[in-house]
DNA sequence: GTTTGTGAAGTATTTCACAGCC
DNA sequence: GGCTGTGAAATACTTCACAAAC
């Protein structure tokens, strides 16, 4: 969410998205749980913890394996390692992050990424007047090096937080550079191949689809 | 985004969350339009924009009313406004913020809420250094102002921007002073009553559900 | 000729319910 | 006795396709 509303229909025999996007959930409550010190759940409890159903659980982890046990549950330390590598987060992955303005920063002091192995690695801005100052071990580079520098980093993900009006075009020369997934910051409808994805971050439309049920709440009450 | 993966069911008669959650993408696009000069549009226009098929637009739109012409399209001007009003966006909402470190001073900062009509007019923490700072036109408060606070200022809409582990707390602490809506940054599965709304911005899922594409990606150039 | 609004048709997704296993 | 894995059933959502309106 967050996230773009639009979501792809599974071909036949591919995994749907919806599933694809549960999965973290799933992964991050295991962690927890790990941490807690318990050894087996079983999807009844893992799923009041996720407000969701037991079959749903059952039904999505069916579509990659079979990784419980009848009578007792799933291994917590095991499925979390399964999930982890279904996701690919069995490895670090280098980032590169777009636009070094207020945000940018925000996103670079972020503490939350490098510990799920999401390490920032390059950051790019088009004034001249960010380029070259020093975040950390990395020095802020002109848009030019955006392509020269993913190949020599294999960075595959990218974070766009640039002013809207730019971020289209911020996303097509990351696409043309090889990036094959983009969080994005910007207020917009990104427009993009399928062989690119495409995640929003807007907190504004988060915002304004709760208000509506705040307006549907206050006219209930007259 | 981003944004939960659980969607509620409609109940009969009631309209899909899906749908709630796609008025704000129109209205953003229709704002934009108007903008440009744009005066009528129609389903298909707006639909490439958006990369939504344009029968879904006029189904979306159909729950709410008939707002076009046939042969012609929808006035840019007119459906904005009734979109607006649907929403609960045609007037402004008073926010609150709880948790002023890192994270909720970004908010503070951030200059997206305002245009939309989103007031950020109390901040809250239980850090007695925090306390009593200003930002702006208000003084971060003690967590014990939080009730008479979001009384006496008709906050119906909280911002959470505390650590994980306290976040769970606070969403209760916000439902029991009448809090409605919440827009959470803690990276953390919220358990709340039905009648709150939450809505979580979590990039790290985002991030989480991307890698799974990665990984098909270069497993079928293998 | 164009485009809406909408039942009906077509898909997708969730939930049920139970055989099989621990 | 408890719980998984999964076809089948139920539900939700999207798309089609066309009459009506301009």
């Amino acid at each position: 969410m967050h996230d773009s509303a639009v979501l792809k229909r599974a071909s036949p025999g591919e995994v749907p998205e919806v599933v694809i996007l549960r999965l973290p959930l799933y992964s991050r409550v295991l962690a927890q749980l790990l941490r807690e010190g318990m050894e087996v759940v079983s999807s009844q409890q893992l799923g009041q913890r996720l407000q969701v159903t037991p079959a749903q659980i059952r039904k999505d982890l069916s579509y990659f394996g079979r990784f419980g046990k009848q009578g007792r549950g799933y291994s917590v330390r095991h499925l979390l390692l399964e999930l982890k590598q279904i996701l690919g987060l069995d490895r670090e992955w280098n980032v590169g992050l777009v636009g070094v303005g207020r945000l940018g920063r925000a996103i670079l002091g972020y503490p939350g990424f490098a510990p799920e192995g999401f390490k920032i690695v390059a950051a790019f801005d088009r004034d001249p007047r960010v380029v070259g100052q020093v975040y950390g071990a990395f020095t802020v580079q002109p848009m030019e090096r955006l392509c020269p520098m993913t190949h020599a980093l294999d960075i595959k993900i990218a974070i766009v937080a640039v002013p809207a009006e730019r971020a289209q075009e911020v996303i097509e020369q990351l696409a043309e550079c090889g990036i094959k997934a983009i969080l994005n910051y910007a207020a917009i409808a990104p427009q993009h191949s399928p062989d690119v994805k495409v995640r929003s971050i807007d907190p504004v439309l988060s915002l304004q689809s709760m208000t509506y049920h705040l307006r549907a709440a206050s006219r209930e009450s007259t």
